[in-house]
DNA sequence: TAAGTTAATTTAAACGTTTTAAAAGAGGGC
DNA sequence: GCCCTCTTTTAAAACGTTTAAATTAACTTA
């Protein structure tokens, strides 16, 4: 059996509150006896309960991490900078990855009102959980600090937001794409903000914009290829093609290759996003980088921060970072 | 406050053990109050506290899933095969990455001894860790069990390893390179079961390996990027490379194309892993799969057995699994 | 009607910490 | 020897469950 503090205790010839107070640094208890305590749990390998602390305590340095999938370059690399961060600080996150199912996360918002959790982050593309911002204001009243990242359609004191201005990169694809000469600009994938961003950097250049050239349809790489497939199977193509990210971007492409479109020479195609593997794609992929990992450690940084400070209410509410237009070989001048 | 046991036994004039048997659908309180308590409990929106009951019940109903990197789409597979099984047996999991760092691990195995985890799962390339296997069985007699997932050289009865033929899908790439009329191989990647299984193709047919085809370099895809670069600027080049996984084989590509070596026309590349990208990638890339969804599925489903039956010594010990060839596009004939 | 059964409920201990208030001990000054 | 102060130690409550054992009530049965 694990050995405990009144196992410790029994063999020092001292109580149990003396070797709780000695193992924790007081220094209320004499130095002798400190460090006769602290030999004799060495010598039996303790290691405090971590289940008994989280019931006094009531915390377990825990938070629950939701976002869609982890397979998917975005959200592992967000994964990634909040684990590294919170483990800094000696905390542990929960991998809460819901597979864009509501129900999932409605799970998980229960699970964290049961004290798994000191806190959480919300990571979510769409505004398909809307549904479930009630129950996340309920946990924040029931003082479990919530923080979100990049999810859209929320606006509430209570919870701040870490995000990117994806309505401006949206905009700057377009328009590096307008200033490269194309006119004829089509955009893949659903996302309110990011297709608004878009939609405004034609009209700024007074360009149309025709219904057929925006693709809705489901936000994977298997997705991008089937929109890759419908674009080029179009009589009169569109030279340009803004995506939701870098994923879709990939799928588009690697359809239009083939079939025996060539990219950037006859359509360019633009991420967003600015995943590793951009870089190392061919054609290598022009695209907007949002500093995922930046925004990451900013939404555990503020996670703690309120988990420790236990006020309701945060101060700042708004935390947004500035996207960056990275070109690549992907995109090229009209001729 | 947080609604308890207590609330609910005194609105219901009950005593408390009456509300927990009921709340736990014991058959030995009587219907009428059982579902009186019930539907205080629904009005009060009672949630059970997890930490009281992790206390008593010695279990959190949580694993460690321990993995280098979540920014690796073959361990983002293998979390998201982990989570998906343990979820559906209403397990969580906390997610362990340790960026190659041993100090990490041990960090984690401390951890794991407080009692935040009923079990564990330890993913590892390399031997690096071997100083660490001595710490893991100690857990596995403090009754937390392990389960291993391609973890090399480690040999232990209380420790059952999942893992995948690797050895058999290094001689399987380099076996269908050799078919293909490639005589000049070249590996590139750490890995001692790998390059075994590498040499042994080439031994099979009598062919030479010389000492400048392998390349030991570190394993990521710039690191591939590297490697790539070095080939393309040798004068007598190999005409195929073998490569540990999938993004060091995407890395070489990447370079070898950046320095004007057609890849497959002048140098075929063969990953392994099968992720995702290597059918999207360009081109596509002929690959060895590894079942990395299937091993993770079986590594939670005999890790959570092992939880609940809380036998010391598993009945069976190794899971291996077969690896099958991809033929995609990043290989040829040799004229 | 007393003893025995069964069903429903309660009491109380247990889980292993933390922490507060109180007790005990040590030393000093008078 | 007594009071005071300061340091060190301890007892006990608390955290919110689960659960074994005990109690109570109601009903059978001889």
């Amino acid at each position: 059996m694990a050995v405990t503090l009144n196992d410790i205790a029994r063999k020092a010839g001292v109580s149990l509150a003396t070797v709780s107070l000695a193992l924790n640094g007081s220094n209320k208890v004499n130095q002798d006896t400190k460090i006769q305590i602290q030999e004799i749990a060495e010598e039996l390998n303790y290691v405090p309960n971590a289940r008994a602390r989280a019931l006094v305590k009531k915390s377990t340095k825990t938070i629950g991490l939701v976002i869609p999938e982890v397979v998917n370059p975005f959200f592992a690399e967000l994964a990634q900078s909040v684990k590294d961060y919170v483990r800094s600080q000696d905390f542990n996150v929960i991998l809460c990855s819901t597979d864009y199912q509501s129900e999932e996360e409605m799970r998980y918002i229960n699970m964290f009102r049961s004290g798994q959790v000191d806190g959480a982050i919300f990571a979510c593309v769409g505004d398909m959980m809307a549904e479930h911002n009630d129950s996340i204001i309920k946990l924040v009243k029931e003082n479990i600090p919530v923080i979100y990242v990049d999810r859209d359609g929320v606006d509430h004191d209570l919870i701040p937001v870490v995000k990117s201005d994806v309505y401006h990169a949206a905009y700057q694809a377009a328009d590096y794409l307008i200033s490269l000469g194309h006119k004829n600009l089509a955009f893949a994938g659903q996302s309110v903000e990011r297709l608004e961003g878009f939609k405004s950097a034609l009209m700024k250049h007074n360009l149309e914009l025709k219904e057929k050239n925006i693709y809705y349809d489901y936000l994977k790489m298997e997705g991008g290829y089937a929109v890759g497939e419908k674009i080029a199977a179009r009589k009169e193509k569109p030279s340009a093609v803004v995506c939701l990210n870098d994923e879709i971007a990939i799928g588009i492409i690697q359809a239009l290759i083939a079939e025996k479109v060539k990219v950037p020479e006859e359509i360019s195609v633009v991420g967003i996003d600015n995943i590793k593997m951009a870089n190392f794609y061919n054609p290598s992929l022009t695209t907007v980088n949002i500093p995922v990992s930046e925004m990451g450690e900013k939404a555990a940084e503020i996670l703690l921060k309120r988990i420790s400070e236990k006020a309701l209410s945060p101060k700042e509410k708004f935390f947004i970072f500035p996207t960056e237009l990275i070109i690549r070989d992907s995109s090229r001048k009209i001729e």
